[in-house]
DNA sequence: TAGATTGTTAATCGATTAACAATC
DNA sequence: TAGATTGTTAATCGATTAACAATC
């Protein structure tokens, strides 16, 4: 038995786990909407990292190991990891396993959320196929088209409806999430009558910025341009 | 005449652009390597909301009422601006035109950057048919694959080439950046000849992080799945 | 000229890093 | 126990915002 095993073994989530007597996290947890940006930002990447480590069959990290492989201080990622309580322990470091569970249950790997994809052109096809959504516990659900040659194909294992369905569909399977690769001109409309039906966030990929101020509806707006734009801005050396 | 069209004709480029007397930029402007990160980002943002009042026909704006329309604050874009030397005129505002062909400029859009395909998965097939590169001036010039079903088949207008001729054609064609969406088992060998064969910028979909420590060559790892795990985050109120 | 709006400096705010006491 | 490493406070750093003189 190698000696990160009995370590493994040692550590059980109570001790882990820093709760109040009344079983709330500690005091040191903020609420959800105290938690900076800044911090938010970088949980997908510990999830991604904390995940190859967990693959690689390692239990036990510490944060200088961490911060070496990321690229980042030691500091940063106790700093963060104690937005939410921390998840360690003193002298021992974090337990791969169970940093990973929590960093997934903040991020709602945990959660269920189901998705739709709304616009079945390339990048629709391409997300239909992908395998993002299972390794982040999103269940995708249905994908849509308004495209009468569209609808009833099949892609990736998904019959594409019919958009004039899709508020009866949200409603009845419960979604969560619209992922919208759909013409621009579509987007604002579509947004609207996603949101009445019950959809609470908007994965968007049209390149205009949706911001619908509705309660309770969050949009994520992807440009996949302005990463391209970026790499290009690095190539330009100084004149 | 409209007024703005007065005023439009009214500023020369000489005038607006603060530049020494020997032609260079006005010391305000910082070397390429002092912008910080934080503002480089914001660049692409302002390059499309200048486009979208470009194709308003919009011919000045002003600090203010831009900083309104993006919701940001009027201060930081005229920071942002001067990083680069300043592009605006005092009573006036600034230039649309002008100061989105600028933006242009820094972000490389004018440069005639040329790119490849490297994967013509679901992905690598979308970005193909896509005209993201067309609107931000790079040319996409080839698409590869491994698979010799693939290699020979049209996609969007383009022969899918065979990867074994991909460093040949990166250096007779003068490729700078190579679009990777290929398995992650085959991004770092592929990173590194491609690198090798003279591209400097990696724009990168594989699901590991490149970080080639070859001087000159640029990597912007794209994370698409980072993205929904924000909106899940959000999605998860108050417990 | 008077009004407007920039460019730029100074003040504030927030995020990162360093340090160390707590503790496993 | 001694060594290690966290959780957390204090110090530093950088980015954003406010303010205003310069000037078109």
């Amino acid at each position: 038995m190698k000696k990160d095993e009995v370590s493994f073994k040692k550590i059980d989530e109570n001790t882990l786990l820093d709760k109040n007597d009344d079983g709330s996290l500690a005091d040191s947890a903020r609420s959800r909407s105290d938690v900076s940006k800044a911090v938010v930002k970088r949980l997908p990447r510990y999830f991604r990292y904390l995940r190859e480590l967990l693959l690689a069959g390692k239990n036990r990290v510490s944060s200088g190991e961490l911060a070496r492989m990321m690229g980042i201080t030691a500091s940063q990622i106790r700093q963060d990891f104690n937005c939410f309580g921390g998840f360690g322990q003193q002298g021992y470091g974090y337990n791969v396993s169970y940093l990973y569970r929590k960093i997934s249950e903040i991020l709602g790997v945990t959660m269920g959320y189901r998705a739709v994809i709304v616009g079945c052109g390339n990048l629709g096809r391409a997300l239909t196929g992908s395998v993002m959504f299972a390794k982040r516990g999103v269940e995708l659900c249905g994908i849509f088209d308004v495209n009468p040659k569209v609808i009833g194909t099949e892609i990736a294992g998904y019959t594409v409806g019919d958009m004039k369905d899709i508020e009866t569909f949200c409603r009845e399977k419960d979604i969560d999430i619209a992922i919208l690769t759909i013409p621009r001109d579509a987007a604002l409309d579509t947004a609207a009558r996603l949101a009445h039906a019950g959809v609470r966030g908007l994965w968007n990929f049209t390149n205009i910025e949706i911001n619908l101020s509705l309660p309770g509806v969050k949009v994520e707006n992807v440009h996949m341009g302005d990463s391209l734009m970026m790499l290009c801005y690095e190539l330009g050396g100084e004149e």
